[in-house]
DNA sequence: AACTTTATTATGATCGATCATAGTGAGTTA
DNA sequence: TAACTCACTATGATCGATCATAATAAAGTT
């Protein structure tokens, strides 16, 4: 008899170190600009500093961490500027894969996005800002997994991912009239895929985006004053 | 009196190790699948295994280099399948820099990609595969960089530049006589951001990478059927 | 002979220690 | 007081050694 098995977490310390990191950096728990001293960290995890090191050169390969050399290790930090270029970036990759989910998004596919959009809903119901941020992340992260194109996707990852940790903030110091709003601003996007309109889809990112963006821009501005 | 300097080389040991490794792909010295060894490195760098595992790490989250946990490290294998993904990607992301480039190049600007469209002529001519497709790449980067747009550039690089190792693959199977008329592909996009035509030059790189998809294409199935 | 089990080895992953740099602050000189 | 020099310290960069895994070879079992 063949029993299932779940996939086992992943292997390497320095996977699962970086894995935490990039969640922690996502979510807010580690603040954009934030110092990271590899030491305190390694001690932390309870780790050597060679693989801290390795895991923290991976992620600054993936745009969460800038390592000035021989200097120090920071959290991104992303201004103004780079929070405008980042979104014009968005917009030309985002709506292609949302023209692509659309077309290729499987029946499970659409079940996991409408499971996922509900968890949205539900974290901004309770208020869980962290929660939030994450199931929104998933959201946009499922799309673009939809579009079994990992170039795509994880051209996305490196481009987008980062936004969220503005994210956090922003949704951190709002109250649950805002977070729900801002959750309801993914439905269109959603009937759009279920109706399996790629143009729909396109149009549906893009509206989404402009708010999306000025809501970013807004936190790029004052965050990036504290230099 | 004032004098002036050029910066120094990368600094810090892990980075140059990393822009060899990575140079050394895309010209092919290291062949496209080649397995990696990193104690192999280590000692020709006469440089200790943390730091070619550093940068080996960094070139794997760039994408040019594949880690099997606790197994093996490879330099990077494209199947015919990832090739058409890239170039789905790569039409969006660089058509747009095409118009990016035609909107923003400054005289210098375009002064330069003149004079690197004449050095890829100048590699064709002297069948010079290596700094063929060296100067090829920094045509193109070259364009990437007239966005202004770092995130751009660096999406552009994740995606676009482990193509480059199929090219020089491909490249140096050929006779003279493809390497000029490959290098002429450049001339309509050169023209378009000369003349300042954002529509232009995305035709131009539209249609020129029509090209070289399926130049790339056809490599990589040849080279995928080895396993 | 075919198949399983057990050394052996190659090599990736991790560690603890050391080196090197850049920022800090005490001391020194003008 | 200001500016410069020089230890000192924090911390990033690098190293050499060891651990752990997976592929390979050898030995054993049926």
């Amino acid at each position: 008899m063949e029993v299932m098995f779940e996939r086992l977490a992943n292997s390497t310390l320095r996977s699962r170190i970086a894995e935490q990191l990039r969640d922690a950096i996502v979510d807010g728990t580690l603040k954009t600009g934030e110092r990271i001293v590899e030491r305190k960290l390694a001690a932390q995890f309870g780790a050597s500093l060679a693989v801290v090191r390795e895991a923290i050169i991976q992620l600054e390969a993936e745009g969460f961490i800038t390592k000035w050399p021989n200097t120090s290790t920071h959290v991104i930090q992303l201004s103004f500027a780079e929070t405008e270029k980042i979104f014009a970036v968005r917009k030309v990759l985002e709506s292609f894969a949302a023209e692509e989910a659309a077309r290729r998004a499987s029946p499970q596919d659409i079940e996991s996005l409408q499971k996922l959009f509900m968890e949205i809903v539900d974290a901004a119901r309770s208020q869980d800002s962290r929660k939030f941020v994450r199931k929104d992340l998933s959201f946009h992260e499922k799309i673009w997994q939809i579009t079994d194109n990992e170039y795509l996707q994880s051209a996305l990852r490196r481009v987008v991912v980062p936004l969220f940790a503005f994210s956090s903030i922003r949704v951190a110091s709002h109250r649950s009239f805002d977070l729900l709003q801002d959750a309801n601003t993914h439905l269109p996007l959603l009937n759009a895929i279920k109706s399996r309109d790629p143009r729909a889809a396109r149009d549906a990112l893009l509206s989404a985006l402009t708010l999306w963006r000025s809501e970013t821009v807004s936190v790029a501005e004052e965050t990036s004053s504290q230099k």
